[in-house]
DNA sequence: TTTCACCGACCGTCTGTCGGTCGGTATTAT
DNA sequence: ATAATACCGACCGACAGACGGTCGGTGAAA
């Protein structure tokens, strides 16, 4: 049957249905006929909208990077909170995205979707850098932190965190994670030359982020 | 014609045809008609030797594994070479593989084979850094460093490393090259809890590689 | 005569193309 | 105001081309 939408319309409901597919099924192990079913279009249709598959994924993750570098900024120009927390609501925005779409990421970190992964990271460790990067300047001017370079500081600390923790690339138990977090703040503290335990805060938050999300 | 060889010759074969073929378009970008043509045999022959293309894939992984891993370990175990020019040394066998094939990881990293990328840059983070940080302990014994974390701290290091500066991940000139590496040895410092400049010869050698290989 | 490396025709599936269709809307004539 | 017309953007589905993987068969060496 036959029925007509508006082009953005009907260009979100194919991301939608492509971003839920990738999701399960991986990039490659979708076929642009899972997508035409699930929209329930023909095939000309998905490329007068997209003029390739991969043309599909970039829109995906454009729609991502909006999202997550929406909510990073928003949060990171709030003066109101406390400098140290907002660095940790920003890291944990990386994660869950912020709103009520808490699986967008939860999918990507499989093997399959390597090559979305691999762009998703970019845009965070670009992105997410200079952002974070802004709030250490604040902690620097109020004595809180000490570095000359704080920037690649936090390149670092992003880079790692997408690394290690976002990842199936390191394999750990619950207790390794205990420990590589405790490690992790550990080292942040040295990187920014914070005094030993004002991040500890971070700790429980990241140990809460993993068993369950409350609010 | 019909050419029969040694199963492993073949094998190696394929496996050499396939390196350079996905150094140069990528897996996904090479087709095994290329790899068939390339090594002048049929397509059965090809799914004699490999159960499918990814396995090839993994093979070649394999290889780079053991050359990297196995030329990072002998390097690490000579106690005759000084502390900190062994993990200098280690670093730059991670980037250039040892040998005459200095070619292996420069195709790597490219957005196309993301999937290779992954799955080597797994193997390095949790495979070197158990290496270097045997060298850290004996470091920190000698009281050139002292951390609680050597492990966590390598961790960081090599992930970094992998993700900043062997990537296009990153887009730098050749003047935010240097002055990221500056950082780079001012936040290991850091992180090792080693003396502020103790490092520095890191840094040469690292400019060199960028250069040009001299030996 | 058994075994091992090899062959190449063939299959199903995939992405992307292209000529053509349909329905709403703006425009013009009545 | 209403009807005829022209237009255009959204949509369709048959098709082409290429790809990865299979399988029954072949030839040479052991």
């Amino acid at each position: 049957m036959r029925v007509v939408k508006e082009a953005e319309a009907r260009r979100n409901e194919i991301l939608d249905a492509a971003d839920e597919l990738f999701g399960q099924k991986g990039f490659d192990g979708t076929s642009t006929n899972d997508i035409l079913e699930k929209v329930s279009i023909a095939r000309g249709t998905l490329y007068y909208h997209f003029k390739s598959k991969e043309d599909i994924m970039n829109a995906l993750i454009e729609r991502y990077n909006t999202r997550i570098l929406g909510t990073a900024k928003v949060i990171a120009a709030d003066k109101s909170i406390p400098i140290i927390e907002r660095i940790v609501r920003v890291v944990l925005s990386m994660n869950v995205s912020g709103g009520s779409e808490n699986q967008i990421m939860e999918h990507i970190h499989k093997p399959q979707n390597a090559l979305m992964h691999q762009k998703i990271q970019k845009i965070i460790i670009n992105g997410v850098t200079p952002i974070m990067t802004e709030i250490i300047r604040e902690g620097i001017a109020k004595g809180l932190f000490s570095t000359p370079f704080p920037y690649e500081c936090m390149e670092m600390v992003v880079a790692y965190t997408n690394t290690v923790f976002d990842d199936d690339m390191v394999e750990m138990n619950n207790e390794e994670r205990t420990s590589r977090i405790q490690a992790f703040v550990f080292n942040t503290e040295r990187l920014l030359g914070a005094e030993s335990g004002s991040l500890t805060d971070i700790m429980q938050m990241f140990g809460s982020e993993n068993g369950g999300n409350n609010e």
